[in-house]
DNA sequence: GCTCAGCAGTC
DNA sequence: GACTGC
DNA sequence: GAGC
């Protein structure tokens, strides 16, 4: 744990001790929780560089994010800088993610256990204040200031005196904050996907309702329900969304309006409803609930995109530029790009399966277990050993890895082709 | 010094 | 075009 | 913030 507790709710899946492997007890060196008291202080660093907000501050978070989840991979226990000073001189790979400013919040944290960087952000008052205010939805890091500008230092004062200064959707997510910051456990979650599954199917029966998101990770609790809903096997398209969203509203379980994105229903687009539900019956809480339609054609696509980890698409799309691609939600199309910019776009490849997509990138299927940022227990059946090492042979287990290894096959391929191949280079 | 995903709604 | 969200 |  943090050295400071008081500094916001983590995710119950993050850093939670798995006993899935008996070989690994929690105090051990190479266990699962190694290092995870300098990864969550990097965490907590990262939150307060967005919450702060300013140039590249999204970037700073990533940054530090990224190094908490390099130092948890790493499946040591490291207990001073010059074991990690080592690592980078002779397996630079293995911390390629903490440079020069995270090497220093780390060497005094493991000399005196503490991080000066987040020392001096966690004193202060206003940030304090700011990331309350962006718990909010809609609320950012503009917004907040604003706020903090004109006095508001609460949710209460929000509530009080700053209702005027919200857009629309703040007001609602206001008016349900205390529900809906609460993550639910993942079988509310499957609750509320039959829900939603019910009332699709008395509209368009044999229709295909899914829960992505976190959900479909295998997460034990769900910040919100993304639903992606697609047309029976065999038909393409089919106008069904509008009317489920007007039924939803009207049995009550939709009790909030926050978006609407694709407008009524045109052939072969997609449609998304943003929103608060809220199950039947009492004790029950408001939940967050993301419900999007696409046709058949775009399903791949658009099951890839909504199954995340939003870290998981950042890196996969990144690749699929490096190799001249662009992806999204809707499809993997050829660019042409003139210095970054983009010239023209091909039609998408066809993908009818998630696995296609993989494919067509020349990347490993990965489950949607193993498609979160960190991965801990991912490879380590045979009940030791790291993640990374895997018969003598380096196996990538990120994205990034991944990336850096065909990268390199890449290179080595173009480096051959250059002495010897360039008779076979012209049969392709 | 440049890049970091790609898209959509609201204001 | 900036902000916010997925 | 990190990598190139
Ligand atoms: O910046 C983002 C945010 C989200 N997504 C995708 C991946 C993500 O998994 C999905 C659903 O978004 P959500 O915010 O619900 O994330 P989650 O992965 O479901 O986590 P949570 O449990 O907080 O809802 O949309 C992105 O591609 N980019
Ligand atoms: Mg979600």
């Amino acid at each position: 744990m943090a050295v400071k507790g008081g500094f916001g709710a983590r995710n119950p899946d993050v850093g939670k001790k798995r006993h899935t492997f008996h070989c690994q007890s929690t105090t051990t060196s190479r266990g699962h929780a190694a290092n995870s008291e300098a990864a969550n202080m990097l965490e907590d660093l990262a939150k307060l560089c967005a919450v702060r907000g300013g140039d590249g501050s999204v970037f700073k978070e990533r940054g530090f994010k990224n190094a908490a989840g390099v130092l948890r991979r790493l499946g040591v226990q490291i207990t001073n800088i010059q074991q990690l000073k080592d690592l980078r001189k002779h397996e630079p790979q293995r911390v390629r993610g903490l440079g020069d400013s995270v090497m220093k919040e780390l060497s005094t944290f493991y000399e005196e256990g503490r991080m000066h960087r987040l020392d001096g952000l966690e004193a202060d008052p206003k940030l304090k204040c700011l990331k309350i205010l962006q718990e909010v939805g809609w609320v950012g890091a503009v917004k907040a200031q604003q706020l903090y500008d004109k006095g508001v230092r609460s949710i209460e004062d929000l509530r009080t005196k700053g209702l005027h200064l919200l857009s629309e959707q703040a007001q609602i997510c206001l008016s349900r904050h205390e529900d809906i910051m609460q993550r639910m456990p993942r079988s509310e979650a499957a609750e509320i996907e039959a829900v939603v599954t019910k009332v699709a199917q008395s509209i368009c029966p044999g229709v295909i309702c899914q829960a992505c998101g976190s959900y479909r990770r295998g997460k034990s609790h769900c910040g919100d329900v993304d639903v992606l809903i697609r047309p029976p096997e065999g038909q393409e398209d089919s106008p069904m969304f509008d009317d489920l969203i007007k039924r939803l509203v009207e049995t009550g379980f939709i009790t909030d309006k926050l978006t609407l994105a694709g407008g009524p229903h045109r052939p072969g687009k997609s449609q998304s409803f943003m929103g608060i539900c809220k199950l039947p019956g009492t004790g029950r809480l408001h939940r967050r609930v993301d419900i999007k339609f696409y046709p058949t054609s775009l399903f791949a696509f658009a099951v890839l995109y909504f199954t995340g980890s939003s870290h998981f698409n950042r890196s996969m799309r990144s690749f699929a530029k490096i190799k001249g691609l662009k992806l999204s939600d809707k499809g993997l199309c050829r660019v042409n790009t003139v210095n970054g910019e983009e010239v023209h776009r091909f039609p998408s490849y066809s993908c009818l399966r998630e696995e296609d997509v993989f494919t067509a990138l020349g990347l490993e299927w990965r489950e949607p277990k193993d498609r979160d940022g960190v991965q801990v227990q991912a490879f380590c059946s045979k009940g030791e050993g790291g993640a990374t090492e895997l018969s003598g042979r380096v196996v990538p287990v990120t994205l990034e890895q991944e990336q850096q290894h065909q990268a390199l096959l890449e290179q080595e391929r173009l480096e051959a082709s250059d002495y010897e191949d360039a008779e076979l280079q012209q049969q392709e």
